[in-house]
This record gives structure tokens, sequence and C-alpha cells, in this order.
DNA sequence: GCCGTTTTCGGCCCGACTGTTTTCAGTCG
């Protein structure tokens, strides 16, 4: 487990996406349902299926039957789906565009197509602003209104990736340059981890000095040998500036790869990894100190010698800088500050335990043991077991007998778990008129209560209004994922965030910062107010798997550290006794 | 399309909410 295999996320995100075509096509919503199942399914297999394939036991995986077995073999022997591609002439890919946009299901999807040869979101805008579809059953104003609303979130996220994608991806493509004994390093946006890229970039290391005429060429990194390293096909396009490029799609993910020699290595990851303002500082700084950059590395003055720069640090110590973490290149306040008097952020080595997650008692597929076991190879020294007490009727929640139940089973899985302290928790629906899922008598029982809004994003000023006074109950310690945001997909709730920092400061609640890479919420700029504001942090998964407790890096680099933020701002990166447990103020 | 100590057909996590109806379909979680 921990490995990220590429190839079964690669056959399950194809499964979706027939799932997908085929609701919109008018298919059965069981066979729909069918190849959803069976992407489940392998998302959460802990070995290669081509493994599996190899043993012939493609059948024993649960949601795999005699008519999928096949597909996906061929999926993971080819790298294709003929199936997938015979569906597409039929139902274009880029209806799954459409089906992005809140408001807008396989149904309605369906009868855009059929009825106005929608297929696409530019063709949606365009129905949209034409008033075509306002006589379609079903779609009245309130409705129409929210599908634009939705259009524009989604538009927000066109041809971009979530870090959450991309950067396992790209530790995915450095491992098997690696492995082929290329030295490869992430740069760009993915390794300043911001929350949504429009690439990934790599950089790779190549022997010998001179600029080829052409790819490949001189070099002793030949284009077929890189692309059998990334495995995938690259487009050159050629010279710049010293570096030779290639871009290449990955899944729905734009790669550039860019190639120097070793002596220049620091000094291309230092540019390439940007941000724009921070890079032409640094190039100020070497200017002053008399260095140029040349061909080779740095040279001081009218010297011949020349001076290699191997890696960042190398550069930062020639120039006298103190390094500045990606995560905060681009906020000039900050780089500033860590240049004038260092200090140090928060990382994922700071953090201690996890304080959100769901197990099988509520809607997650980790057993209780499972999720132990992942957070003692993370390292954690504690845990909250925050299952769902949820209105929400397909889930099968904590209620007031149910809740007791668990919190026994959790003291009895304690006392065999000595080095990991379990907390019994529970994560509340923060209902309509802001009271919650489970009465006063069931809160006081558990020992960490997460309240969150689930259901009823709108209006702003009710949403919030709900927030506050969550916030100001007596049980509740924490308010789960505040603006509700899911990227690409349903905007924050709300934007100004500032008056439930306030309620928070004076009831003492915590805000929690959702390390799901989805949501990222709160994001950087609130994280930040809240710290300053002194409101109490917490960052948590939300993990519905054990893939899902890995999540954490997520809120602590893209959220934490591109606030800079110290060890300190956060809750779970203190031991559990100095903090647990939780009291409210004037309780 | 999967699944089966109620099985080879007939189920499939299911109810609230919403906007659209005039008795309900579609979406969402």
């Amino acid at each position: 487990m921990g490995s990220y295999d590429m190839d079964n996320l690669a056959v399950a995100s194809t499964l979706r996406e027939i799932s997908a075509l085929l609701a919109v096509k008018g298919e059965d919503p069981f066979k729909v349902r069918s190849y959803e199942k069976a992407a489940d399914s392998i998302e959460y297999l802990d070995r290669p299926l081509s493994e599996i394939v190899a043993e012939g036991r493609l059948l024993s995986v649960p949601g795999i039957g005699k008519n999928l077995a096949p597909k996906i073999e061929e999926m993971v022997r080819t790298g294709r789906s003929s199936f997938l591609e015979k569906l597409k002439t039929e139902v274009p890919e880029s209806v799954l565009e459409i089906l992005m946009v809140p408001g807008i299901g396989p149904k309605t999807a369906h009868m855009l197509f059929h009825n106005l040869g929608i297929v696409s979101l530019a063709g949606l805008e365009e129905g949209l602003a034409r008033g075509s579809l306002r006589n379609l059953p079903g779609l009245g104003p309130k409705r129409l209104e929210l599908i634009s609303k939705g259009v524009e979130e989604v538009k927000k996220y066109m041809g971009k990736t979530l870090l959450g994608i991309a950067l396992p991806f790209g530790e995915e493509m450095v491992s098997r340059m690696r492995g082929r004994g290329f030295r490869c390093e992430i740069v760009g946006e993915v390794r300043r981890r911001t929350p949504v890229v429009s690439q990934l970039e790599l950089l790779v290391c190549v022997n010998g000095g001179k600029i080829p005429a052409s790819p490949g060429e001189q070099w002793d990194l030949s284009l077929p040998r890189v692309e059998e390293a990334l495995g995938m096909r690259l487009e050159w396009q050629g010279d710049d500036g010293g570096l030779i490029r290639g871009r290449s799609l990955g899944p729905g993910l734009k790669l550039g790869v860019s190639f120097c020699p070793p002596e220049e290595f620091g000094l291309w990851t230092l540019i390439l990894t940007g941000e724009e303002e921070y890079v032409s500082h640094v190039k100020g700084v070497l200017a002053e100190g008399g260095y140029a950059v040349a061909p080779g590395g740095l040279k001081k003055g009218s010297d011949t010698k020349l001076l290699p720069v191997s890696d960042e640090e190398t550069l930062f110590s020639i120039i006298g800088l103190r390094p500045v973490p990606p995560e905060i290149r681009h906020r000039p306040e900050l780089w500033r500050e860590v240049e004038e008097r260092g200090f140090k952020l928060v990382s994922i080595a700071d953090i201690r335990g996890d304080l959100h997650l769901h197990t099988t008692w509520s809607d997650g597929v980790m057993s209780l043991e499972q999720a132990i076991g992942e957070c003692r190879r993370l390292g954690y020294e504690y845990l909250a077991v925050t299952d769902h007490a949820t209105r929400i009727s397909f889930i099968q929640g904590l209620d007031s007998h149910r809740i007791r139940l668990q919190a026994e089973e959790i003291a009895r899985v304690s006392r065999h778990s000595p080095d990991i302290a379990l907390v019994s928790g529970v994560e509340v629906d923060i209902l309509k008129d802001g009271s919650l899922s489970l009465p006063e008598e069931d809160l006081r029982e558990a020992e960490l209560v997460v309240a969150s809004i689930h259901q009823g994003f709108e209006p702003a000023e009710v949403y919030l209004e709900r927030l506050k006074r969550a916030a100001s109950n007596p049980f509740v310690h924490v308010i789960g994922h505040p603006t509700g945001r899911k990227m690409g997909r349903r905007p924050p709730a709300i934007v100004d965030i500032q008056p439930l920092i306030e309620t928070c400061s004076k009831t003492g609640a915590c805000l929690e910062v959702n390390a799901s890479p989805d949501r990222l919420d709160l994001n950087e700029e609130a994280v930040r107010s809240a710290w300053r504001a002194g409101v109490k942090l917490v960052v948590a998964t939300d993990a519905h798997s054990v893939r899902g407790l890995s999540d954490m890096r997520y809120g602590v680099d893209a959220c934490l550290r591109r606030a800079g933020l110290p060890s300190d701002a956060v809750l779970n990166s203190k031991p559990l006794s100095e903090w647990f447990p939780l009291k409210k103020k004037g309780i």
C-alpha cells in the first residue's frame, strides 16, 4: 500500500469516462453504476492490475464480471479501450464538460445533446446566451440560473488540473526517470504546490553542455529514451532559451519537460519554479554580486572560471541568500521576511495526527484497524475517528445507539494499539437552522465534534449564520470544510469568512483546513486571516479510504505553507496532551 | 453490467430537496 499505481488509476478513470458517456447516451442507470463500481473497486486495490491480469484473476476483483473483464484486460495490456473509442463516436467526449456543471445530470445532458445538439461547455454557454434552453421541459428560470453559475465555475478550471492529481503523477514520472538513471525534479506550479495547476513541469539533467540542433541529437539522452522513461509520446517544440521543451498530454494534464546540463541544474530549477517576481529578484541579487549566468554555470566578473550550480542550495549559498521555500515564492511579503530574518514553515513532518476521517461505520471504505495501521505508517501519534452522524439517508451514519457502540469499539481496539491514541469523535451535519444532527446528550459523549454543512449551500447569508450558530454551540469543537467549495464543481458558499473568524475567536471553536485535494478548504487567504486573528486551526484529511489518509500533505503544503504558517499554527502539530480534551470558552 | 446460503432473474446504498409540476422527475450526497 502507499505506492501510487498509475496504471490502476488510469484504468479506473477510463471506466469512469465510459460510465459517464453511457449515462449521457441514456443507458440503464444500473449498468452505468456498474462501471463506476468497478472503478471504485480498482482504485482501492492494493496491487497492480497488471499482476492480476497476468494471473488471470480479474474476475475475482469485486465488481468485475465477464463483460468488464476483457475490456479491462485490453486497457491493461494495450493502454487503450476500443469500447471507449467506439463510444466516443456516438457520444462526443466533450459532453463530460457539461456533466461537470451543477444542476446538470445525465438526463439533462442527454436531453441537451439530443434536442439541441449541445456537446460541450462552449456549446452550452452559447445556448444559454441565445436562450435556446428556455423552452425545454424541466428547465425553468431558477434552474437556468443555477446552470449559468455552474458554467462559470467549471470554466475556471477548464484545462487545469488539481494538485492532488498533478503531484502524484509528477512523482511517478520522476521515479520512472530516476529508475532509468536520470536526475529529474518537479518544478513550476506543482513544486510551488499551487492548488490548481495548468501544467506539470519536469526538469531533467543531461550530460554534455551543448544545445543540440534537434531533439535527441548529441545528447546522451535521446528522445526515444525519454519517451520510454516517461511512458508517453512527446511533441517537441524546439529550442527555448537553452532548454529543449517537450509537451504532451497526460490524462488531461499538460506536461512540460525541460533539459539542462548538470552544472546548470540549480539555476534552471530556480528559474522554472518561479514565480517571476521572485526569480527576477534573485537574478537582481546575482547581477549586484557581479555574477552572470553562462553555459556551464555562473561566472563572476571577468573570471573565466565557471561556478557550477548543481542545485538551488548551491546557488543560494554562492550568492548568500536564505533559501525560500517554493510554496511562498508567490508572496513577496513572505519571501522578503524569510530572507531578512528567516523562519520555518510548518511541514508534513510536524503533523502528529489526523482529526477527520471516516470508516466503514459510516461511508468510509476502511476499517478502524486499517485506519490505525495507515496512521502508524504515516508516523502519527493519534487520530480522531469522526464518522458521519448524518441525515443523508443513504449513508448509514451514527445515531444515538451506534455512536455508543462505536465508542465501545474504539475503546476496545485502543487497548491493542497503545502506540496510537484514538479519539472517539463524530462529524455532525449543520442543519438548515444551524442546529445539529445529533442531540445534546450524544454530542456530550463525543470527544471531538466536527460540525459541517453538507446540504443547502445557499443563500450565502443563511449559510454563514448556520456556521456561526454551530461555532457557538458549546459541544462543537471544529467547523469542517467551512466554505464547502469543491473545486471545479461548487464555488465556496461564502467568500468573506471574517464574520466566522470573529465568532470562532470569541467561542474558541477551531476551523478546519480540509486537506482533500478538491476542497483545500479553508484556502490560503482564509487560513492566514484566521491564524492572524488567533483562531485555532486543525488540518485534516476527511479521508474515506486508506489512500485518502495521505492527502494530508495537500492541506499542509497548498494551504498552510503557502499561507506562510509556522508549525505551532495547527493543533495537530502538537502532542495530544497539550490540547486534548478541547475546551470551549465559557464552558 | 454485477451478483447470489431468499439466487440464473430481478434486484441494485435511498431519501430529501428543488424547481417544476399539477403529481413528479432529476439531482445530489
